[in-house]
RNA sequence: GGGAGCAUAGCUCAGUUGGUUCAGAGCGUCUGCCUUACAAGCAGAGGGUCGGGGGUUCGACUCCCUCUGCUCCCACCA
């Protein structure tokens, strides 16, 4: 069969996922052998596949299949995460489509409309992987809300609040008086927005509540929430004020009596210098107000309105309070003037009502000493950062945690197991029925129906900060007691965790908090950060920019191996990766190279009755030592976890060294056999390479593996062993570069001159030289003889040139024009006199030669020697020249 | 405003306790090749005073200070 000068991807990577799924390759299960194990970061369930994704995952498979061929047990976990946010924005929105409001359902309604969904498009982005050729155990798949998950989840309340780490407390939140919901941080949009800035005069209280005539003029954008005031605020430093400390000033319109406080917080140099402080509508306030122990006074209701603690304006919007408020200010006496001002002003993402910083009962885990020791862990070295750079972040997040906000108001999530009685008293318990019972405990004889349970379900990160116990053994997580199950004992801990630095907080400590709580050991060893992948201006890829290009798009263009190799080629650890097409393109043409060196070796006719020719003994020798330490820097590169440096030394190792030298070396003549044992040592060299490629190249290594070979069904690549660094022959090595060197010269020269390959040359050498590479140069070269003499004729034209210390003349009749080579040569010369110089000048300073080490001394000397003998011998040839 | 990081070839990046000819790689560029494995290829070549300035040292891309420019995270200014 005429095989295609073409590597074909799509013909091959559905076929051999399938063949891995059908022999169950990816499954694993407890043995004898060392377990290494990792666990996916989970996508939203009803996420679809992206760039980052793409990248992620392809170093993760790398990981696990590097693992396998190490022989290790290696078993990748993949799940889905519920993601309550994300997937119930998703539902609300397609609920609305079709005419259907959140509002208007129940609890139980939206939830079953919400499991739906997720069972139409949840997991989607898991096939999508399999398309990556991601080599998870899908036996295990596992999703943050299963049954038993949110069992974890539920029992790991039960146990922190048991523990007294779990709190109610108030929070100021993102409050969107249009959807009438909290939102997150992440939903709020910062927009520039014209306001005014109000000047205000607040009198200074005589103390019996009366206005004397001295005021002070505080600024705000927001005058309808003075009533709420609970302080004017001055900077300690601030000496216009200081004649204000202990005084008590007047709120305009209401007259109350609120007291001057200092804190540092406020800017002298920032508007008038006063601050009011109003706790219940902004969240510096609030804080100011904690400090300083303020009332907070909430006079603005859920829908935006000030409410009847305002004591004026009763029912207003806040909009319309605000400019009533300025005209009454106004009138009053009390508005010094008003400012035009723009200022950053936050609005729903979903709703574009302006957000109103809004105070709640929201539950808390307390961070103190959780976070103590997920700092221990990673500052004792226990835990790697990859890069280190990254302790540092890791260690500012850690010493400042706040307490957790664990609750969200939403439906979609595990169900705070807080049950409140009819006296509004609380019972925290596993199960409705363990909540009964202890409600009963009590107060007696309360039924369930009186019992109700908290509307609020817990933050996705408070099931993913699971994860890595709860995949193997989700009874552990609630019950530290319980003994590990066989599976959390043998894989925990994990090993590596690949993931984005946008998540060390809200993920990766986390996990390292319930690790050390429930396990008293660390959820993994290495935590390897990926950048963020960007398009190749440095944009984020975004679905509004239209940048982000479609994974599976690529992968049915170019092949999964391709998109893989693109991805990894310029992502080092914890860079942003500027993303370009062109780098899948060098993936494919790798692929293509691979395809077209096996179609070489497969076209081979062998002879047995061939002896095996000088070049190609030679070729074996140098190959297999150059495989030994390739291998070598390889896994080296890989137990540092420089993936994309391992990456480029296969690369090099595959296109440069087997494709351009070896297989250049070994090939015989057009339509001439080989040899056996060259062709014996080549089909093995190939599998070796194509083993290297594995863990980068699942298909296309286990294609060409089939394919070199008669191979059985259920034998796979995939647990070939990995190749061993073995004894390695420098001299060989060197020698061999030499040769080449050699071989680049005698090509450069037929550039210059214009001499065909096809005509062959004959060369004189003169210096160190290992003759048993003669017929290397004799091969690549196109050389008919060479001469290892001690001096050069000086009759003779031709050209000549140095490598390393070896000077190397082709004789060349009529080709060669005197007066430039003179140019060159005196080029060259004057570079290595002044080479020359600074090496002696190193020498001759008694600092340097007293101080530096022995070694770097006699690297010295050596570059003088080497440096003198090159000099010598470009004075001959000019001198030959000059004749 | 607080914290962290980056700046090396046209582009993307290495440079691993300061010392081998250390100024590198890949891609791109230029030149010559349709040489029966591969033009998605082969063979060659050019390209950077390592952001500026100062310091420590026998020696600095590497360590310290400073300036400039950029990025990210957090808090966002009444």
């Amino acid at each position: 069969m005429e095989l295609q000068s073409k590597y074909d991807p799509s013909s091959t990577e559905d076929k051999w996922y399938a063949y891995w799924l059908e022999h169950n390759f990816f499954h694993s299960e407890p043995d004898e052998r060392e377990p290494y194990t990792i666990v996916i970061p989970p996508p939203n369930v009803t996420g679809i596949l992206h760039m980052g994704h793409v990248l992620n995952n392809t170093i993760n498979d790398v990981l696990i299949r590097k693992a396998r061929m190490d022989g290790k047990n290696a078993c990748w976990i993949p799940g889905t995460d519920h993601a309550s946010i994300a997937t119930e924005s998703k539902v609300v929105a397609k609920l609305k489509a079709e005419g259907i409001s959140k509002e208007d359902l129940t609890r139980e309604e939206f939830l079953k409309h919400a499991w739906e969904w997720k069972e139409k498009h949840g997991g989607i982005i898991l096939s999508q992987l399999r398309k990556l050729g991601a080599s998870c155990d899908w036996d295990r798949t596992k999703f943050t809300m299963d049954p038993d998950l949110s069992q974890a989840v539920i029992n790991t309340f039960v146990y922190f609040y048991e523990k007294g780490y779990i709190y109610q407390g108030v929070r100021m939140v993102n409050w969107d008086p249009v959807g009438l919901t909290a939102v997150s941080d992440e939903e709020v949009v910062h927009k520039d927005t014209a306001s005014k800035f109000y000047h205000m005069r607040y009198f200074v209280s005589d103390g019996k509540g009366n206005p004397t005539d001295k005021y002070i003029v505080v600024a705000t954008t927001r005058p309808e929430t003075i009533m709420a005031d609970a302080a004017v605020c001055i900077n300690p430093a601030d000496e216009r004020y200081h004649w204000l400390k202990g005084k008590k000033v007047l709120i305009p319109l209401i007259n109350k009596e609120i007291p001057i406080i200092e804190d540092s917080y406020v800017e002298m140099d920032f508007g008038t210098g006063c601050l009011k402080v109003t706790p219940a509508h902004d969240v510096n306030d609030y804080n100011i107000g904690l400090r300083h122990n303020l009332q907070v006074l909430d006079i603005i209701d859920d829908h935006g309105c000030l409410n009847e603690k305002a004591q004026i304006l009763i029912g207003e919007d806040r909009f319309v309070a605000r400019k009533k408020i300025a005209k009454m200010l106004e009138e009053a006496g009390n508005l010094e003037k008003t400012e035009d001002y723009t200022s950053p002003i936050g609005y729903s993402e979903r709703t574009d009502a302006v957000i109103e910083p809004k105070l709640s009962k929201q539950w808390f885990l307390k961070m103190d000493v959780l976070a103590k020791a997920a700092l221990e862990s990673v500052e004792s070295g226990r835990i790697r950062l990859i890069p280190e750079k990254y302790r540092n972040t890791y260690r500012h997040w850690m010493e400042t945690a706040h307490d957790w906000c664990i609750s969200r108001q939403l439906w979609w999530g595990q169900r705070i197991p807080a049950y409140y009685l009819p006296d509004g008293s609380f019972v925290v318990a596993p199960s409705p029925e363990a909540a009964l019972q202890k409600a009963q405990e009590k107060c007696a004889g309360i039924t369930m129906d009186q019992l109700h349970q908290d509307e609020d379900v817990l933050d996705t990160w408070f099931s993913s900060w699971l994860w890595p116990i709860s995949v193997f053994d989700a009874e552990m997580p609630g019950h530290p007691d319980h003994k590990p199950n066989r599976d959390l004992s043998y894989y925990y801990p994990t090993n590596d965790l690949v993931t984005g630095p946008d998540i060390i907080f809200f993920w990766v400590a986390r996990m390292v908090m319930a690790g050390d709580e429930f396990m008293k050991e660390e959820p993994f060893r290495n935590v390897y950060f990926t950048g963020i992948v960007r398009d190749k201006i440095g944009r984020k890829m975004s679905k509004t920019l239209g940048n982000s290009p479609d994974p599976l798009v690529l992968i049915e263009k170019y092949g999964a191996d391709a998109v893989r190799l693109g991805m990894l080629l310029c992502s080092s650890a914890g860079n942003d990766i500027l993303y370009d097409e062109s780098q899948i393109e060098q993936g494919r043409n790798f692929c293509n190279k691979i395809w077209n060196a096996f179609r070489l070796v497969k076209g081979w006719a062998v002879d047995e009755t061939l002896e095996q020719s000088e070049s190609s003994a030679v070729a074996v020798d140098w190959f297999n030592n150059k495989l030994n330490s390739v291998v070598a820097v390889v896994n080296d590169h890989f137990s540092k976890f420089r993936i994309s440096d391992a990456l480029m030394a296969v690369y090099k190792f595959f296109w440069d060294d087997f494709c351009a030298w070896y297989l250049e070396l070994v090939k015989p003549a057009y339509g001439s056999p080989i040899d056996a044992a060259t062709y014996n040592a080549t089909v093995g060299f190939f599998e070796q390479l194509l083993k290297m490629v594995h863990p980068i190249m699942p298909f296309i290594s286990e294609e060409l593996w089939h394919a070199v070979r008669d191979r059985k069904d259920g034998e796979t690549i995939m647990f070939e062993r990995f190749p061993q660094a073995g004894e390695v022959n420098e001299a060989l090595l060197q020698a061999f570069e030499q040769a080449c060197g050699v071989v680049a010269g005698v090509r450069n020269i037929r550039q210059q001159k214009g001499i065909s390959p096809k005509d062959s040359l004959s060369l004189k050498v003169v210096g160190d030289y290992d003759q048993t590479l003669s017929p290397v140069i004799a091969k690549l070269a196109n050389v008919s003889n060479i001469e290892h003499l001690t001096s050069i004729d000086d009759s003779e034209a031709g050209v000549s040139f140095m490598s390393g210390t070896l000077k190397v003349f082709v004789p060349l009749s009529g080709l060669v024009d005197e007066s430039e080579e003179i140019k060159k040569l005196e080029a060259e010369l004057t570079y290595l006199e002044g080479f020359l110089k600074s090496v002696r000048g190193k020498l001759s300073n008694e600092k340097f030669v007293a101080h530096a080490p022995e070694a770097v001394v006699a690297a010295e000397r050596k570059k003088e020697s080497d440096a003198m003998s090159k000099i010598e011998s470009i004075k001959k040839s000019l001198e030959i020249l000059k004749k």
